[in-house]
RNA sequence: CGCGGAGUAGAGCAGCCUGGUAGCUCGUCGGGCUCAUAACCCGGAGGUCAUGUGGUUCAAAUCCCAUCUCCGCAA
């Protein structure tokens, strides 16, 4: 089966590495975006996916948009059976939703019709949901709104990051992707409809996402700072006006009024402990402005911060 | 050449502006106190102050220059 793959992150190889692994597949051209400058010194940096295919001598186009006739004609050269979507970055055009035999399908990073859109793996996390998953769907003309193929869940633990539950999708997307492509041959799916009235919007992480505020209660407060570890970390202010970053957090008490301000230091022991708008939570490790990340013991032996000092004023 | 911060003992920092004996909070090692301790007390070890054995100076962690490395912002 010819099969073009659209794809960015490093997110995208799970379902590369899905699709190659099943001999009867032939992956005859990727898509993916433009190189960007990024990083320090704006380097001109290659996504995840054209790194792989480079290295597999696999043809690589980056059309700055698909809505022209100029890929329009490509894809007819490239005449493929099926096209798999992780994580494009860019809206198919119904002529391309239309062409392969088998449509388009796209492995999606959570549980259909709950979290469609660009950051649902962040945004289950902030959510507090305990369980998540990717879900297959064949691709339709609205954003996630497809016909669910095949669906795998996993557990969200209290502790789970935004790294680990990363990684642990990209694993079962794996198996999710390989039962897809297997079950599309044997003509053996059963699509199933979305329910509409459970579906949400997971909207793409916007700094202001990432400011902590310590007004929620501690467990809110931990949700986020696990939703956006190791990447982009949620942040807060230092009295002296200093951006720090939060990869870690621990929260100590969920519940419970606090007799002062929320941000508000009310323990230096080990590590930051705060005061939320209820319960309080425990800063385990900390990104300091123009530093590396450090335990937050080590940060306090600096003298950096007091009881009594209140975080988030800026 | 996108903007900016930083390299001082095992860790986190101060000292630099206004050159003149290497300092703080921890850790570590030894001793003491204690029923006991991660608590407390006493003592010790550990640093070519990133590199150039660069420049200025009687004298450089400190001022000047160059290089390397790490990091934050932004995208």
């Amino acid at each position: 089966m010819k099969i073009v793959f659209m794809g960015t992150p490093e997110f995208a190889l799970y379902s590369l590495e899905a699709i190659s692994s099943q001999p009867d597949n032939e992956i005859v051209a990727v898509l993916t975006q433009a190189d960007k400058p990024r990083g320090r010194g704006y380097a001109l940096t290659p996504t995840p996916v054209k790194v792989w295919a480079t290295e597999r001598n696999i043809p690589v186009y980056q059309p700055a948009t698909l809505r022209d006739g100029a890929f329009e004609e490509t894809l007819r050269e490239l005449d493929p059976d099926l096209i798999v979507v992780t994580a494009y970055g860019k809206i198919l055009p119904q002529y391309v939703l239309d062409y392969p035999r088998y449509g388009c399908i796209n492995v999606h990073t959570s549980l259909l019709p709950r979290h469609r859109g660009a950051a649902p793996m962040q945004r289950a996390i902030l959510a507090g949901d305990t369980v998540t998953g990717v879900s297959v769907q064949q691709m339709d003309a609205g954003i996630d709104t497809g016909d669910v193929l095949v669906t795998r869940e996993i557990p969200i633990g209290p502790d789970d990051n935004l790294e680990t539950v990363h990684d642990n999708l990209g694993l079962v997307s794996r198996e999710a992707l390989c039962e897809t492509l297997t079950r599309i041959k044997e003509g053996t799916l059963s699509p199933v409809k979305q329910d509409e009235t459970h579906a949400t919007h997971a909207a793409k992480i916007e700094k202001s996402d990432c400011l902590i505020d310590f007004t929620a209660d501690a467990q809110t407060v931990h949700n986020q700072i696990r939703a956006l570890s190791p990447m982009p970390l949620a942040f807060t202010y230092t009295p002296d006006g200093k951006l720090l970053k939060i990869p870690q957090s621990r929260p100590e008490s969920r519940d419970g009024e606090n007799s002062c301000v929320p941000g508000t230091v009310v323990s230096l022991d080990g590590a930051i402990t705060v005061a939320c708008g209820r319960g309080t939570i425990s800063l385990l490790t900390v990104l300091p402005e123009g530093k590396g990340r450090m335990a937050a013991a080590d940060y306090i032996r600096g003298r950096k911060l007091a009881v009594g000092d209140r975080l988030g004023k800026n």
